[in-house]
DNA sequence: CAGATTTCAGACTCTTTTGTCCAAAATAAG
DNA sequence: CTTATTTTGGACAAAAGAGTCTGAAATCTG
């Protein structure tokens, strides 16, 4: 449904946004604690600096750090800068020029779907999502909570790491 | 969101549904019809057939055929047989083991695409399809509308092609 | 200024998906 | 029985996605 490299990058844009203490936040210490191969983040985050939803700093102390406030990014912007918009507007066949013109037989239903992902896709935002990456049952990734970074002692909900 | 092979197969296997007057029809009148590689195309009914929703009978009057009567096969089987049914258990960031007890930033939203999708792919039938599929304006393929190999006088809707 | 840190840019490899091709097995028809 | 037709099964090639690596440019610290 979508890319590696998208999800790569929702996971970042979430970790960054949850972690706003820090002004400019490295790579290395994404990819580290979200356990994503470095460079390849790198190539992904540097897709977002480049579509304007994150600003990056060089040098010690350099990093990335979001371009506007987190209210004001949604997950709608995070998809499309990196897999394209076609998800919102494509679906089951993916035939060129779809419409009600000339749709394939499962248009009318597809369409809900589509429709409702578009919505909920706006509307979600980064704030939001970060917040609930606070929860104590909420993972970012296979491994990483936000919660447990923060407060070491709190055990995971089912055990299954150390 | 959807696979090549799995587009090809739901499209191969509408066209036989609404190709109900065949017994058999061979691979190579779908793939020519609809404009898919014909090799391609076999691997992709080869796994149908293995799935236990297609029948095949091989050399002259040979071909496929659907193994039930099309109101008993669903977008959901077709999608399930050749895709796998991870699009209907996975969604944003596809972490192992997802779910209501760990869940991602993002699962109470999606979860609602997602069930309405499981719901939606259920629900719709082949013979649904197939019926729409006959509809003057619907088509199956860029540019094949079943319609018009029916009736081959008929204009397309919108005159995009001979 | 010198050295360390960090993003930037591009080349490169590995894997999966997509697409092509060929020979063998089954079947119908003459 | 022979031939033509059609699926089966696998090998193979091309393209796209995912991941790795190296060097250059920018920036901070001392
Ligand atoms: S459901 Fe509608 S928009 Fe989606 S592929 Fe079919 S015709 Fe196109
Ligand atoms: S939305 Fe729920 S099911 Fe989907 S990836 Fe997130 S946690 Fe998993």
């Amino acid at each position: 449904m979508l890319s590696k490299s998208c999800i790569y990058g929702i996971q970042a844009t979430i970790y960054v946004a949850a972690n706003a203490s820090q002004e400019f936040v490295p790579i290395s210490q994404i990819a580290s604690e979200l356990k994503i191969s470095f460079h390849f983040l790198t190539k992904v985050l540097q897709q977002l600096t480049q579509e304007g939803l994150m600003n990056s700093y060089r040098g010690p102390k350099g990093g990335v750090a979001l371009a506007k406030p987190a209210t004001e990014i949604t997950l709608y912007d995070l998809i499309g800068a990196i897999d394209g918009t076609s998800i919102f507007t494509e679906c089951m066949l993916g035939l060129p020029g779809c419409g009600i013109a000339e749709p394939c037989p499962a248009h009318e239903h597809w369409t809900k779907i589509r429709n409702e992902l578009t919505v909920i896709a706006r509307r979600l935002t980064l704030e939001t999502m970060a917040k609930k990456a606070g929860e104590l049952n909420v993972r970012l990734t296979d491994e990483f909570r936000y919660a447990q970074r923060l407060f070491p002692s709190i055990k995971p909900i089912n055990g299954a790491q150390a």
